[in-house]
DNA sequence: GTCTATATGACGATAGAC
DNA sequence: GTCTATCGTCATATAGAC
């Protein structure tokens, strides 16, 4: 049950995103609705045509308050792959999933054009941004010259969500965590490789030797307060 | 509607199988389920007690069918590198989603700790396999030495999973394939990388230099006909 | 704008005839 | 084993009083 303070229109709306981010679009219901949001039967159907209608109103705005709080990681201090991990290591509600990404496994949202617009729009600014990280550290040696500004965006973006996926099958966050680590040691071990990304395939003469100088072991940014997933 | 052939319990599990896999539990209704299965009302609950122990039924043959379709790739023939490349490029129904990795979103599945089982113990053989074939090439330079198998195992998991999403979200197969070969390249590039993976943070004075010889541009195994997603 | 009352069909399950 | 009939509840929405 939302408190006061606020109209009855915004108590559906938001009462909608928690019930979108909990249980989907198929297994929310009007009542449901109604009855976390405090607002009497009709109510509902005064501000909103029906379900899909406030449906679409409560994922713009979880769409829009996802792209400021990451916005506001990516924008950060420090280098591209600094600003990067700040990202993949920041505070998330890994047991409830990706508010955004999680609406891709219903299959009506999936039907529905509309409804799908925001979800695919909020993935694909995150995969740009990424992407323009990615392609701008390249330069200063933060990222490997091979590496494909859009395909590690994607990788990055992956890792994430099915990181949500393997932390809600076990029951706990270790896994998220644990494929987060990986997909950093794979971006640091890159910055440090020998030859080019893209072409050749590793096979057993490769013999990797020498070990470079660490040289700053900077413990990166730390984590951002936002509680808001993706 | 199944064809004949089958008992009317082998029609249930079927039916079950297809409708868990395209709308989840939750937008699964036990009608649905006796329309596509063709069988009556009734005939449901004389096989099964209810819906969970028919979806339990179904989801540990989805779960043994991914495991054997994997397991077969896995156990392929190539380096550990190539067996992973093989798993991440084989033929996926990717529009689809994973049958077993989109239980996770699920309130009813996530909350049910007999429904969750065979999802989590899936997933987690996957990864403990890949993790094998991680740790297996490190010793052939296949893979980094610095790398650990159960991180980068869990990255590629996720990548799948996280693959999925963006796919769905999209309307398109690319952005998966684009999050995989990402992180191919990632893989390949730390193969060749002058520092173990674990310790130096890439900063700006790191001058990525010289280029390897390319030796065989092997184009690894080809896709497995297995329709099955994981 | 907000509420109560109500309607139609779907959901999940049971009873009992054949 | 399979079917039809039925049940109580919920899903989604409308009507209309206040």
């Amino acid at each position: 049950m939302y408190s006061d303070g606020m109209s009855t229109r915004e108590r559906l709306i938001e009462a909608t995103r928690g019930l979108l981010w909990e249980r989907g679009y198929v297994g929310t219901s009007p009542r449901a609705i109604q009855q976390l949001s405090g607002a009497g039967q009709g109510s509902m159907y005064h501000h909103f045509a029906g379900k899909p209608e406030l449906a679409l109103a409560a994922v713009r705005r979880t769409a829009q308050e996802m792209r400021d709080s990451a916005g506001a990681v990516l924008d950060g201090p420090g280098t591209p792959y600094e600003r990067v991990e700040a990202y993949l290591r920041r505070e998330r509600d890994v047991l409830r999933g990706c508010p955004i990404g999680r609406l891709t496994m219903d299959p009506e949202i999936v039907a529905s054009d509309e409804l799908r617009a925001p979800v695919d729009e909020t993935l694909d600014w995150l995969r740009e941004r990424l992407a323009g990280l990615v392609e701008e550290g390249r330069e200063g040696g933060s990222f490997a010259p091979g590496l494909d500004g859009e395909e590690i965006a994607a990788t990055i973006v992956a890792t994430v969500q099915g990181g949500y996926v393997l932390a809600r099958a076990s029951g706990s966050t270790a896994a998220f965590d644990t494929g987060v680590r990986g997909l950093l040691s794979l971006l640091r071990a890159s910055a440090h490789a020998a030859a080019p990304a893209n072409s050749p395939a590793p096979g057993r003469p490769s013999a990797p030797g020498g070990r470079a100088a660490s040289e700053e072991t900077a413990r990166s940014a730390t984590a951002v307060p936002a509680r808001t997933a993706d």
